[in-house]
DNA sequence: CGGTGTGAAGTAGTTCACAGCG
DNA sequence: CGCTGTGAACTACTTCACACCG
């Protein structure tokens, strides 16, 4: 706790912490690739994003590129890590080992950014015992703990909506403060508790509004349209 | 159905656009609980946003409320749906069956939002044949013949990363317009091509951000942590 | 020179607060 | 009277453009 660069108590606006795991992916990729060094221009481009809004957001952490140069990919890797806190190991929980929970405790991605899924759990006793990613289901009881023994602060809900509620509760009074949420459906918190929320169909029905407003004023349209045929009704 | 309440071309604000899917969802709820009325606070708790913000965004569709008494649930329900583009039959292909594949695939919430999964396609020739949520596993080849014949414009891509990009030029090259991504890291498209991304291992980043700021500025939390040491090598 | 870092300008989104209608 | 619909005020985010420094 001597000199830090900055006592990182600085507040990052919601839209540049959003981003920070996409630049330190591209960063990673980069460091993969052998790149020591990068401008502004090259990340952005890699990250999926202008420059200005790159130097901007790194700017809320500090000075750590070189005028005239760029940016150190190491060092500038380790720096967001940092921030971000996944230079720590968390300790994640999933509950509800349906289709989605099972790709979940597979994904690869979690373990290699910091996070280590400690158990899996499931109310369906038909589950128990089952293994997967090498986990033992547990039975949902077991929640406080667990959470207790690994100091899980961050809960994965992957249940049908209609259970969604009752383990985030059940999460919140065991002293998890962070959910990401793949339950359709909003589930209420109190103050101090941090929720994610994953939906797959309200991603896709995103993108039919905007597919829909292509399709409207296609004729001159941008993009030549397959079989323009299904340009249908509107149902009842 | 005469005159168009407008012509719906109204520029709605991307922000709108992204709830508008909740609003269906939490008005679904209230039709099948027996509503058939409700204000807009009500709608707005149900959904979680607040009042001022639900009522904000409603407009942009029209005024479908009336003043004193609060919205129809269905004929609201209708509005939305229309305005999204979910009044129609959306045929959505999924490529990479994996793990999530899998998940996606046999995700109800597709087929009762207007989306129907017409083809599963995988590269890897093992997978071939399978059956997974009734559906049988196709060669990725047969892209541009399904796209054709079901006149398909979403794609979802669910393969690993290195294969997202090959994955989305050929869907954009086949007449796909709209992609969901579900692989890590950016995937680069013609204008006029929608992308959106789920990734994870992002939205656990964001969580683990927060958590990180909460558990700095404790004394008696729930989880004791050896905070910012060993912080010299970076992910693996 | 070249590229970062940043005030200043511009744009998008949210919240307020109340007029106006059923 | 109660609740919607909406200008106006405010806040957050993005982009511009250039001073500054290695």
């Amino acid at each position: 706790m001597s000199a830090r660069p900055h006592d990182s108590a600085r507040d990052i606006p919601e839209a540049t912490v959003a981003r920070l795991p996409v630049y330190l992916r591209a960063l990673t990729a980069l460091a993969e690739a052998g790149t020591e060094t990068c401008s502004s221009e090259e990340l952005a481009t890699s990250a999926g994003v202008n420059s200005a809004k790159l130097r901007k957001d790194l700017s809320y952490l500090g000075s750590y590129g070189t005028r005239g140069v760029g940016y150190d990919v190491d060092h500038l890797r380790y720096e967001i890590a940092r921030e971000i806190g996944v230079t720590q190991d968390w300790p994640v929980v999933i509950v509800g080992i349906g289709n989605l929970g099972h790709a979940l405790a597979n994904f690869s991605g979690f373990r290699s950014r910091g996070f280590r899924v400690v158990a899996l759990l499931d109310a369906d006793e038909r589950r128990r015992g089952e293994r997967v990613a090498g986990i033992e289901v547990r039975d949902f009881e077991d929640l406080e703990e667990i959470v207790r023994e690994h100091g899980v602060s961050i809960g994965v809900i992957a249940t049908p909506a209609g259970a969604a509620q009752a383990v985030s509760d059940r999460m919140v009074s065991a002293g998890i403060t962070s959910i990401l949420n793949f339950a359709p459906g909003v589930i209420s918190v109190p103050q101090g508790v941090d929720v994610r929320k994953v939906d797959l169909s309200i991603e896709l029905q995103i993108l039919a509004y905007h597919e829909q407003r292509k399709q409207a004023g296609e004729a001159t349209g941008p993009v030549a349209d397959p079989a323009g045929e299904a340009a249908a009704e509107v149902l009842a």
